[in-house]
DNA sequence: TTGAGATTGAGACTGATTCTCAATTTCGAT
DNA sequence: ATCGAAATTGAGAATCAGTCTCAATCTCAA
């Protein structure tokens, strides 16, 4: 079962981390084998594919997105398997889904990343990543007010982006 | 046409607002006809009902419920309608459609309130309105930083209502 | 009263996601 | 290497909220 998109091996001598950007997709997918073993749940050449596109990737990927790069690698993996397939590394803390403004689930790389919000752009869809520890505060405070233990929350800032605010096109 | 779940008629003297709780659906009546007329619509008894029923209810509706009610005083009221019709509110500012934990949206009074985020017990489903004006300004100033002119946000708070935490049943 | 144009309800349709199920694959135990 | 229980797969059906279509009906200014 060779990886075709992985470069053979790391010419590195230091084994810990073959190359900065293939870092974090070695690091999910032994994550994910751990996880995969922890729940008796079994090891498939289509789970591969799939994880090794999604860490390939930056951003916030749809399913139909993401679907559509692992097809090009395989074309006979079907959309559940990729629907189903970013369930589990959901659970296995490995991505976090996302639920912006169209009705679509999109999911982003959550190892080894902080909680962050969202600014975007509604007509160019761009989106910005932010941390405010000050408004966090002050979710709790409020929170605490009213009696709630938070566990998570929802920030986004719709607007417009720098670019698309000069540009007079109706936004879209 | 009499209005089934409203009392007859106040007992107050003074004609201006019949009674604290009518108020505002006699006024979201009034405000509706207005963007009715210019607008170039059509005032129907469907969209009475719907309004009637809107109006007499607070919080957080879903279209279902929405739509079960008002079929409880027209049963010949679609479901069509009815989405017609909150859509038709939302453009006239008269309500506000909001997309909490699950898939459906839900429709709150919009007349005479001011912008409000949300605190969301997971067990509950509670609803809990809070205004800060701190984290709004937080908010502005975040977007600035990144160029972006916000013009709406969302934030909403998840977690445990204080009689939901006592409570050692699973958190659905 | 009339008629152009808006509205209605039923049901078909959509799009994202989940479910079903027979066929296939995995993997620990032989 | 082989076996077989259990997990996984892909295709397509099903679901679910919401929208669209269209013929029948209603509204309202003239
Ligand atoms: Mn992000
Ligand atoms: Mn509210
Ligand atoms: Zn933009
Ligand atoms: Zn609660």
């Amino acid at each position: 079962m060779p990886r075709s998109t992985v470069p053979p091996e790391s010419k590195r001598t230091r084994a810990a981390h073959p190359s900065p950007e293939l870092a974090p997709a070695s690091a999910a997918r032994e994550r994910l084998a751990a996880w995969i073993a922890e729940k008796g749940l079994k090891a498939t050449r289509q789970r591969d594919v799939i994880v090794d596109t999604f860490f390939s990737q930056t951003g916030h990927l749809s399913v139909d997105d993401l679907l559509n790069k692992v097809q090009a690698r395989d074309a006979n993996i079907g959309a559940a398997t990729v629907y189903r397939t970013m369930k589990i590394l959901t659970d296995a803390g490995l991505a976090s889904a996302r639920h912006f403004f169209d009705g679509q689930t999109r999911y982003e790389a959550a190892l080894d990343r902080h909680h962050h919000d969202h600014l975007i752009c509604t007509r160019c869809h761009a989106i910005v990543e932010f941390e405010n520890e000050r408004i966090e505060a002050l979710q709790d405070a409020v929170a605490r007010q009213h009696g709630f233990v938070v566990t998570r929350h929802k920030l986004e800032l719709y607007g417009l982006c720098r670019a698309c605010q000069t540009l007079q096109n109706p936004p879209r």
